[in-house]
DNA sequence: GCACGGTTACTACAAAGTAGTAGGTGTGCG
DNA sequence: CGCACACCTACTACTTTGTAGTAACCGTGC
């Protein structure tokens, strides 16, 4: 059997700037920081601070770009989608994550294709455990 | 306006922790702990060095029993659960808080009583925003 | 009365959350 | 041309959370 590599396990403020990350391809610190400030109010340095250490765990890739720094993910959504999925049917709503996830079908949030990924990663998941 | 009371944010460690007092009513550290051990990997003073913190923070309170502590939850269940399926109806599903609550419903997780419950905090805390 | 097994309190250290400060750099203006 | 300004980057720092060890305490059986 082959190395199992297990669910990436994102706190809630990784999460939040890699969604922005996928949505937008890459951005700089500051592009980041002035989308996140809807729902966060960190400081500037604080948005830094944060996708710098996402660069050392290799959640992001940082790239010089005309003089400037931007980051774009190394990790697709529905991996980073599916720690918390998994987490959020079995613990909070204690119920089978197919049912969650037929609900982002619904959503429009995914497309068919990262659903089936999703799926894909929860199934592997839980044939290890 | 009185005072707006934000909805509580647990962390997951937190949760887990709740979720099983929920469930027990009160229990002693040992007994949560064992309970824990299903999902989580911590040595026993882990469990309890999480729980003391809970005590001081007002998630939980401690009362002497029979010569040893037992614990129970200060906030009730939709009132730990609001946030968490704020964040994740929000940013994960990307879709209305109330198609999440209204799996509860058919999950049977949550009482009539504590989804209304839970509802009630949600809609509260939209309006506030 | 003391050993033993569990309980509790205290301490510790790494990671995450949050942010300040100092130093670097490009661009316009006098 | 050289400096001021705005913005970027690196480095440092402090708090909370996650995780756990250790030592002191305490009741029960012998």
């Amino acid at each position: 059997m082959e190395e199992k590599k297990k669910l990436i396990d994102l706190s809630r403020a990784e999460y939040d700037i890699l969604r922005i990350l996928w949505k937008k391809g890459q951005l700089s610190v500051r592009e980041v920081h002035d989308l996140l400030a809807e729902t966060h109010t960190w400081a500037y340095t604080t948005t830094k601070t944060m996708m710098d250490r996402m660069v050392t765990k290799d959640l992001l890739l940082r790239e010089s770009f005309h003089g400037i720094f931007v980051y774009k993910p190394l990790i697709s959504r529905p991996a980073g989608l599916a720690r918390m999925v998994e987490y959020f049917a079995d613990r909070v709503l204690e119920m089978d994550v197919g049912s969650v996830v037929s609900l982002f079908a619904r959503s429009k949030t995914l497309t068919a294709e990262e659903i089936n990924e999703l799926n894909k990663l929860l199934q592997e998941n839980k044939e290890k455990k």
